[in-house]
DNA sequence: TATTGTTATACTCTATAACTATA
DNA sequence: TATAGTTATAGAGTATAACAATA
């Protein structure tokens, strides 16, 4: 049996020919995001945090995303002098470092996001309403992947 | 209207709330391909290009995995090092350099393979029939958006 | 004395520029 | 003279180890 021919009613037919397939998507998404500004990877994702779960210690920041203490306090240095977070020692505890973001950076961030919505709009614009019906059905089904 | 309440009969709704979803798989199946030998992330991709469409040139190796030549130069070496790659000259131009995945690398990349889908194997059994049909459909879609 | 974050230093990976060889 | 690939060198970015400040 050719890969292209795997018996999708096992989920290991279906793992087989759904990961490739994310990875593609997910890798496309990703070329644009990077390069946007001088802003790297590890910049934009640690943006991203704050956005999500609002103003992060340090430590906490590089254990989410799983980069070393020293490489945390050089990505938020960089984002610092660029005006995108603001730094704050913790009143209660002054060996603390709490890390936000700015308007500023909320705004790149979100543009960001706009830009890489755009880009999948455009393409799933040009899908069958059938497919799109499809995929509106896949989301909740991904986020429950994600969970477990 | 909150984003979690996006309006997914749009292109842009859908866009939006699927993007997160193929991002944060993507980047957890990443995550464990990363790290398995002493292969970085370059490396692997370098040689599924060579699983998936045969010998290549250091060059045409370049562009397609958007690096340069150089960068391409010692990626091949550390491959070359580890007996997963062969190297040998093109017969009809002597500049050419040809590259080839030995036998030891396809297995090296089918195992790896083999591990991801595994791992995402267990998270679709878990899911409900009707779950695993929405993705088993998902799959032609998403072929389709990456293609268009 | 333990913990948080920073500084110092070395390593990895990449790119640009200069070079070798082949055509 | 042009092209494919390599070598030399410099620039990002990360990690480990040592250090300063705070608890």
């Amino acid at each position: 049996m050719r890969s292209t021919d795997e018996n999708t009613r096992t989920a290991a037919g279906l793992a087989h020919v759904l990961r490739p397939q994310v990875m593609r998507l997910a890798r496309r998404l990703r070329q644009m995001q990077d390069h946007t500004l001088g802003l790297n990877p590890n910049q934009l994702s640690a943006m991203a945090v704050l956005l999500n779960s609002g103003d992060q210690l340090i430590g906490d920041l590089a254990v989410v995303e799983q980069v070393r203490p020293p490489s945390m306090t050089r990505i938020i240095h960089g984002l610092e002098m660029r005006g995108y977070v603001a730094r704050r020692s913790d009143p209660a505890d002054h060996r603390h470092c709490l890390v936000t973001l700015t308007e500023a950076g909320r705004q790149v961030l979100l543009a960001n996001r706009r830009r890489r919505d755009e880009w999948l709009t455009i393409r799933i614009a040009k899908l069958d309403p059938a497919d799109r019906d499809v995929l509106r059905r896949a989301v909740p089904v991904l986020e429950r992947l994600n969970q477990g």
